[in-house]
DNA sequence: CTTGACCTTCCCATGATGGGAAGGCCTATC
DNA sequence: GATAGGCCTTCCCATCATGGGAAGGTCAAG
């Protein structure tokens, strides 16, 4: 099976299964006599097993660990769910940070008359911020950044 | 005042406020005669402003636009409503995603005995999904991406 | 034998941020 | 006045996961 084939086969795009080889997450396909990549079902199989975690937001490095211990017969099932939970500990920061950004947000859109008056809370919170998150407490300090808008 | 004290005073960092300039979010700053960035209050201020978008999760492109209703003294509060509120939006869709991640794997993690032997419901359903996502609802097809692990 | 659909590698871009090098400037202390 | 060290400048590189595209080779069907 082709590149192409492999990557229809599997939802990760032709693109993103060379990037997976150069990095080192996959191992090196093997070649036709062209030099074209050839890939078995089993590596197919492996393909999707990437696709889906990265659907649940495994970066790579993650899905590095899933895989080694997918791979490893000998693995303790402690260790996947470790891995997992840790996963949803990092997820659930990452929310609750949104989530103070949408509250705070939401906050003072509530109190913008949104007319066609040029005064608006929106810009005076921006301008000089007087603590304006509801509650959720917690010291937001260090951001897991990414920005959204 | 040089580049570091008006990184101290508005919480930018100097690199950041030189990219800034070099993107066009902020115009060019003065420069003394041996080529230093020179800041005055006014544009600290604005520096303010930008660190402030920044931590409420605005791109780079919604602070140009905050940026330019906030100097636009014939501005309507409703724009900026609007633009809040998009935000807000854009912030709610990424919560939502990230939140059923974090339950579909929150669910995989409950089902596993977590102890020393192999089989696990996490590796299983990476395998070969059986749809997992706990109610939810939504065709969750475009995801606004990023990935956190 | 041509056409079109594949494949290959290589380079570039994204967004926001930091690291670091090489070199110039400024001020306080000796 | 000279030296130290703390600023500043520009320039290049890296991150992370992904896509775009060019230049060129391959293959199968007509």
């Amino acid at each position: 099976m082709n590149i192409g084939e492999a990557a229809r086969a599997s939802g990760v795009s032709a693109k993103m299964i060379r990037y997976y080889e150069q990095i080192g997450l996959i191992p090196p396909a093997a070649r036709s006599a062209s030099s074209y990549r050839v890939y078995s079902e089993q590596e197919v199989h492996m393909l999707r097993f990437i696709r889906r975690a990265r659907d649940l937001g495994f970066s790579v490095d993650g899905i590095s660990d899933l895989l080694a211990l997918w791979r490893d017969q000998s693995r303790q099932s402690a260790d996947v769910k470790r891995l997992a939970l840790s996963h949803v500990a990092d997820l659930r920061r990452k929310i609750a940070e949104l989530e103070d950004m949408a509250a705070t947000l939401e906050n003072l859109a509530r109190a913008c008359h949104g007319n066609t008056r040029p005064d608006c809370p929106i810009l005076s919170e921006l301008e000089a911020p007087r603590d304006n998150t509801p509650g959720h407490s917690s010291t937001r300090k260090t951001s897991l950044s990414g920005r959204y808008s």
